[in-house]
DNA sequence: GGCGAAATGAGACTCTGTCTCATCTGTGCT
DNA sequence: AGCACAGATGAGACAGAGTCTCATTTCGCC
């Protein structure tokens, strides 16, 4: 276990900066999660582990999903289906448009919510603290892909 | 089971219109339902239920939930802390903001979200085709009963 | 190299939600 | 009012997500 092809992902660089130990699962989970295309369940990554036999078990994987999203390295999405699942993101605020065919997520740096939150506060007296925001959709690959909805269908 | 008085809740009045049978649990429900202050889970449901003794099923609260979320009589909401809970509502797309505290929600009519869609699919190119907001943060209510957060606080 | 604290894996456990299936009950029809 | 039948129900088995405990391992520091 000696080549370690020098490329500590950055999920890998926020452990070590919010000072966890870089333990070799959680390094392991690192490179699962870098490699996932679009968002992923915690079960998912169960078995991606177990298929390569990285010797990650389940509550490591649940318990590293926590603090990863602590960290903001990851973000839970609630897909409409009532799942939760994850998508690797950079540790800033803002939101993510999925896509609803082949659940890659982009994300969106500032849509300018602010004065919607404002005026709503504003209406309604609460004060708000806090918001998620989850777009849904087909991504532009997705939208290429299919041959376009003709109105032929019945 | 004569005294019945006469106030079918708005729920029980879509699940007619929907062509839905009025059974008793459902009429149950609904009432269960009408009386709860803020949002509530499905298991909340369940053990009202049985305090009451109304004798319905677990099976039937969740049957019931899917059915009237269906009709928009209820939706369903993903706290922050990833359990699912319900808030009645009026069947017509809108947002809610849900008290931290004391688990309220108020609805918001309108909240000028199209413009914003509207960028994110320029930017990203995704065909954006549902949402969702939620905002969380205090009512007026918690607001004012709350001391105020002096910065005494360390 | 050795130490202590943090992290881990295994597996029990809880809770949510789904499913099946035998039974029951609204509803429309007569 | 009585009937028939599809739709609805309850009980409980089941599946899956997530948590917890605890003995053992491992990382990071000295």
């Amino acid at each position: 276990m000696v080549v370690r092809m020098g490329d500590p992902t950055p999920i890998v660089t926020a452990l070590d900066r919010a000072g966890y130990r870089l333990t070799e699962p959680r390094r392991s989970l690192a490179s699962l999660i870098a490699d996932q295309a679009g968002h992923f369940t915690a079960a998912e990554l169960v078995d991606a582990a177990r298929r390569r036999h990285l010797g990650v078990g389940r509550a490591t994987v649940f318990r590293t999903l926590d603090v990863l999203e602590d960290l903001g390295a990851v973000e839970r999405l609630d897909l409409p289906s009532g799942e939760h699942a994850y998508v690797g993101c950079e540790p800033a605020h803002h939101h993510h448009v999925v896509c609803s065919n082949c659940g890659r997520a982009s994300e969106i740096a500032d849509v300018g919510l602010r004065p919607i939150l404002r005026e709503v506060a504003r209406q309604t007296g609460y004060r708000v603290d806090d918001h998620r925001l989850e777009l849904f959709g087909l991504c532009p690959a997705c939208l290429a892909a299919r041959p376009r909805p003709t109105s032929i269908t019945a």
